[in-house]
DNA sequence: CGTGCTTTGCAACAACTGTTTCATTTATGG
DNA sequence: CCATAAATGAAACAGTTGTTGCAAAGCACG
């Protein structure tokens, strides 16, 4: 790639750049794709910054202008796109690859597999009631244990961050389901768990259930033992092309629920993530060098 | 690709244009590559027609003009081919959809996007490195804060499950990285942050990389101040329709990098699996009910 | 605490973008 | 051969492009 190069000077000189160059810098880094095909003003404002901090910062490279550069990322994509001319090429190009490469491509593959059904309409409404549930609830507990852990934990962590009061029924310092103790008919459970179930959650489902509290499950197959005891059920594959099982869906889902949820809180999300984020700058919770001030993409 | 079909199309009706849109056609089947990376009025300077014409013949491929059909060949250009292929389609149905599933459809569009991206060359290769890492090395030490707490957690539980001396360095009961005291040159630490970066994070890096233990990084740029400490980077995409970012790239990429390190140590990955299952239970973790036997998918 | 230098954002710039209108030419069918 | 429609090219259009001049702010150094 010819933009290579350019990447690699970049990323040299990335730490004597002024701040603001640092995050243009940072844009053409990320997203090199998009540099000839999107105008220089577009990319300007993606990123945060004046049209004529692009223009500067092509100059600094030694460019004319921020045009040359475009040309120098058009001719690198025309060389790409012809690397990449037939898609049987790169299918051959993938039964050559070492096996290494072969097994995660295939992992892949199989994954957006998944993603299309997650995109069904069953599934697509059992997530908008899913987030029905958590906005009219007082109260959100999260529960998943083992491999399902990582999904509760954001569950919690998401929705909290917008604003929601969640709590999160893990087993630290072996306190169990003492988290769930006061949950009522006001509060929500959401539940994840795939074969072979975990036995504590599907007691807390139970135990949730019978204090009235909805339950939002998600997990492997209509017949899980959580399945039937929710108000919405969500079931996602889990299947790969190696032994282990994926939890990515089910993590997928978490993260739908949540954007549905912030969209329905609308502003009042957006204060509670900038409350949140002042809280842990507050606390220095975040690393800051004068080159990462805003998100980028 | 997504100009294909546009190619099919100009190819069926060429022999119907009238003269001009003929030429112009021409120059769209020739140098489908220049489309997008060049201006309208440039490539109608090179074909020898007036501009005009070049926008008319969009117009009648079913266009709103020439721009638009110049956004679908920049949409192929960029590999995002799939993304737009049914781009109208997509939006046609999602206008269909109420706010909520559209919402949940663009996410998954977009993730679908990502996973695209995970399977580049650069990509793939840095997952296999750091699966070699892994299992170069005597430890895995496993750390994330926040939204990125969630794939830590996931790559200590599903490497320990396959037999890695893991450990996960997560600050429960304020023991913060206590759990990295002993950490040395037969260590590797599996380090993940997107921005804005957790402080404890990157300084868990320099610390650890201080100590001669190799760092595997997942992490959403080049520049992110983790990416230059590794000896194996992975750069993962985290936007998303929503104002929330998305972990799920990061978590697939744990799961992949799960599903190498397996098949590496092979039989004893299997016979390590079968061990905790055991384990599990005998100590009556898991639910059993004459239903649910094996593992659903 | 200034001094000189760099960095930054704004506003104005001319050049160029893609589109459209309209008069003219060319082809087509009765 | 004319009448009608289609195709064409020139010119004008508003909008956007990338660039630059300038003033204000920020910074390091003495």
């Amino acid at each position: 790639m010819s933009d290579a190069p350019i990447a690699e000077r970049l990323l040299a000189i990335f730490d004597d750049l002024p701040p603001q160059h640092q995050v243009a810098a940072r844009w053409l880094l990320d997203h090199p794709h998009d540099v000839a095909l999107l105008s220089m003003r577009e990319q300007a404002k993606r990123v945060g910054v004046p049209p004529a901090t692009m223009t500067r910062l092509a100059q600094r490279l030694g460019y004319d202008g921020f045009e040359e550069l475009k040309e120098m990322y058009a001719a690198s994509l025309r060389g790409h796109a012809e690397h990449f001319a037939g898609r049987t090429e790169k299918l051959l190009q993938r039964r050559a690859l070492d096996g290494d490469a072969a097994l995660t491509s295939d992992l892949l593959a199989d994954l957006s597999g998944h993603l299309k059904l997650l995109s069904s309409a069953t599934t697509l409404s059992a997530i908008a009631r899913a987030a029905d549930i958590v906005v009219e609830r007082e109260r959100l507990f999260c529960i998943g244990a083992r491999s399902s852990f990582s999904s509760a934990h954001l569950a919690a962590y998401l929705l909290s961050l917008i604003g929601e009061q969640t709590v999160l029924a893990d087993g630290a310092g072996s306190i169990g389901l003492d988290a769930l103790r006061d949950i009522g008919p006001n509060d929500a459970l959401l539940a994840m768990t795939i074969a072979p179930y975990t036995r504590v959650t599907v007691e807390a489902v139970a135990f949730a259930r019978e204090r009235g509290a909805s339950i939002i499950a998600i997990t492997d197959s209509n017949v899980s033992p959580i399945a039937r005891q929710a108000k919405a059920t969500i079931i996602v594959p889990t299947s790969t092309p190696s032994f282990l099982q994926t939890v990515a869906p089910a993590l997928i889902v978490i993260e739908c629920i949540a954007a549905l949820v912030a969209a329905r809180r609308g502003k009042k999300a957006v204060s509670a993530i900038a409350a949140a984020e002042d809280h842990l700058e507050r606390f220095g919770s975040y690393y800051t060098d004068k080159t990462n001030k805003g998100r980028t993409s």
